[in-house]
DNA sequence: TCAATAGTGTCTATTAGACAGTATACC
DNA sequence: GGTATACTGTCTAATAGACACTATTGA
């Protein structure tokens, strides 16, 4: 596609002749990593032998063993070495921590504050995953490295609108907590969008972060964010969904990450083109059996 | 936030003496970048005194004066110091291409392949601008540095779906062209949709690229993808349209970023909340004046 | 006068929300 | 039998597409 040029440059200098001189190291340049956020969705305890287990969204964090942040939780990640592509990095930290092969996978966000990492410079690339807990071996705490499942909660503390001359800014305060058997970490991250004349802008702010390493808090209130939005319109949801499963469980999980109870005829309705019946049922639930699904992959958005 | 921690290490090291101790050069790190699509909307001329001038949707690009890609045209961008913040390098970018303050402006993708850059490793984090054109004082091709306006369009050449035992796969090639007066270049890009089970991947690549730099021709196909997307759901368009608007310029500006007519009365039915009237007109256009209206900023996406 | 755009009214199809009502295992 | 979930039917409100129709200028 770009054939070594022939043409000259200002020195004098082919293509060939001007990369052979090109000296990589005159800039100072900054270190780049990859974060991953690795979700899923996991029945808790059900209280009750006809009660329905309840879902809960689970994040996958690493006890940092090294300075900074020493003690402290974080995202799973790593540096970029230079002969590896962004992607290929995300993959592999992703198939270490997991041990399974195709997963869903899609880059959130890359997030380049200055000061994000008191080591040095430090521009972070972060990449959802979505993972049925079903195919994990690797469970909760079984990890040497420490890796434990938070159960993952988005909490809007505060809303609070002003009204300016040419416009309005909007201020909330998110609270996101994770939570496991053992451990309890919180943050509250001030989210403020401010619209004046035609621009819109947003901002992410951590307020406050307890035993959550770095500006973690702030990617992981984004990525929840980005999940919102996408399950709404996309078929992400399945990649959270073992291959067999029942409508139930399937609103189950949206409700768990859109943060709110949906009706089941309309719920029904709207994934209908989704899946495919099978002709299996669930049994011994000490209710009505309740028909199995799979997911439709000739399912298309409209 | 993060005081530093007292606590001591495997090595016997406080947080402090950890970060005095740690070597920022001991890895290779590849370079980073930002790359601007600066986007805005131009009138084209009118054949005939009664009809509206057409719009088309522009595109800024550079020539390349030096190797690698020498006098081929590439995004306007550059290196990302380690004191600067990725957010400030691309607005350091965009005010230096420009000359405006208070242009929207969002991360569109971080772009990660090895051999992207023929002379180092390099990263390259995509920002789209959106910019109304009669704010801009310099024009096309009043820029020493050679910065010109091109007029984008994109193409679906073709479309194939072949259908897979637990899915499918669909192929588009897409034709990218970029028009001014005196040059045209064209790229085809090649994205495969693949759904296998319930995993979902979309990739793009280059099929050919005539006279545009790197990877660049499947970035700004990525981007043309993005505005599509988001004028359909938030209010982004006016970033493009000048402070007083008649609602058929708005609907223009919607039909040039979607590539498709729109009905009127449908259209004015979904922007009527995010636009206010005004009492003036347009006058002298050779047939019935419309009312001029402006952004609305109060509205807000239900 | 008439070309071209500006702007409205209304029918229809589709979709989401609400909620009542029926169905069914299994402890 | 009774509890909890499974599943359906239908009314309503909101929204998008289609298209006919009216309004208004200035060359």
């Amino acid at each position: 596609m770009n054939e070594p040029s022939i043409i000259r440059d200002k020195n004098g200098l082919t293509e060939q002749e001007y990369l052979q001189s090109y000296d990589v190291t005159i800039y100072e340049r900054p270190s780049v990593t990859v974060d991953m956020l690795i979700f899923t969705v996991m029945n808790q305890e059900q209280e009750n032998y006809r009660k329905l287990p309840e879902k809960s969204l689970q994040l996958l964090l690493i006890k940092r063993g090294e300075h900074p942040y020493m003690g402290q939780w974080a995202l799973p990640g790593g540096f970029v070495p230079v002969h590896e592509s962004l992607e290929d990095a995300a993959r592999r930290e992703l198939k270490s921590e997991t041990n399974i092969d195709h997963i869903y996978m899609e880059q959130l966000f890359t997030w380049g504050d200055v000061g994000r990492d008191p080591r040095t410079r430090v521009i972070s690339c972060s990449y959802i995953a979505l993972v049925d807990h079903t195919a994990l071996q690797v469970q909760a705490g079984d990890d040497a490295a420490d890796a434990r499942w938070f159960d993952v909660t988005h909490q809007v503390l505060e809303e609070k609108r002003t009204n300016r001359d040419e416009g309005y800014e909007i201020e909330w305060l998110v609270k996101i907590t994770l939570r496991n058997e053992l451990e309890e970490l919180t943050a509250t991250i001030k989210i403020k969008e401010t619209v004046s004349g035609r621009l819109t802008e947003v901002t992410r702010e951590i307020v406050a972060s307890e035993g959550i390493a770095f500006d973690h808090a702030k990617i992981i209130e984004y990525a929840i964010e980005r999940l919102r939005n996408k399950i709404e319109y996309t078929d992400i949801a399945f990649n959270l969904m073992p291959p067999l499963f029942t409508l139930s469980e399937l609103q189950q999980v949206y409700e768990v990450i859109l943060g709110k109870e949906l009706l089941a005829a309309a719920f029904r309705r709207k994934i209908a083109d989704m899946v495919m019946e099978t002709n299996q049922f669930t049994k011994d639930a000490g209710h009505r059996p309740s028909k199995l699904y799979r997911f439709n992959p000739m399912w298309r958005r409209k």
